[in-house]
DNA sequence: GCGACAG
DNA sequence: ATCTTGTCGC
């Protein structure tokens, strides 16, 4: 897959700060897109043992839901978990996984957020930006923002709002269980990204999409500490 | 100064 | 997010 725009990830907070207001300015807050036939999911876990990030993308037919190709990669952490600057932590293995995927998805769903950020460019709208495809920020939990619980029915919504934008949906995608945030990420309005967060999540809380990428991340992690656990033995 | 803070 | 511990259910 091709990666529209490039920068470097060797930066100082301060240029990390000053490169998201420029890059935000390139966020499209509207549905542009065409056809989608296959949707992403990108998650990341870390390995604290060894300093590893492990990145997993899973496209789905965004009919069926089936998982049609997975791709996981390994990486060094190049950069702290600094809240605000997530996606200098995350985007590194993830575009290297990107890299090596054979179905380009026309809509990636990403565990994070979009512009429900301080300046607007949370880890999904960096993501779109660079890869230029529509993409939703979807968090288990705020980072910015105030709201009201919405109602306990499954679609229901409650404006998240800071400064006086509305950055983002609380959205309840079950019945009577925690809400998530979703936010824009790039090339997508609020309300069609609901709509596809609604429909991505039939049975659970979180988006299919997530859901998968999470249980893959976390098989890799789990093998990776298997295999330590057996080195050291045999040591 | 103190708390809050995606993953 | 991870780690650690304990508890519960299969």
């Amino acid at each position: 897959m091709e990666q529209i725009l490039k920068h470097t990830w060797e930066l100082s907070e301060a240029d990390a700060i000053n490169l998201q207001q420029e890059l935000s300015l390139k966020v499209i807050k509207e549905d542009h897109f065409a056809e989608i036939n296959y949707v992403a999911g990108v998650d990341v876990a870390y390995s604290k043992k060894d300093d590893k990030l492990i990145a997993a993308i899973v496209i789905l037919n965004a009919t069926s839901l089936t998982i049609v190709e997975s791709v996981v990669v390994v990486d060094t952490a190049h950069f702290p978990y600094i809240p605000g600057l997530f996606s200098f932590r995350e985007l590194p293995p993830i575009l290297k996984a990107f890299n090596q995927l054979k179905t380009p998805p026309q809509l990636i769903v990403c565990d994070g957020q979009g512009v429900a950020h301080p300046r607007r460019f949370g880890l999904a709208s960096h993501l779109g930006v660079l890869l230029d495809i529509p993409t939703i920020g979807c968090g288990k939990t705020r980072l910015v923002g105030e709201f009201q619980a919405p109602e306990q029915n499954r679609g229901a919504i409650a404006p998240l709002v800071d400064n006086g934008d509305i950055i983002g949906n609380v959205l309840r995608t079950q019945e009577n269980i925690k809400p998530i945030f979703v936010s824009i990420g790039h090339r997508i309005s609020l309300a069609t990204a609901c709509e596809w967060i609604l429909k991505l999540s039939p049975k659970y809380r979180l988006p299919e999409t997530t859901r998968q990428a999470d249980q893959l991340v976390n098989r890799v992690l789990s093998q990776i500490q298997k295999n330590m656990k057996t080195e050291e033995s045999g040591t």
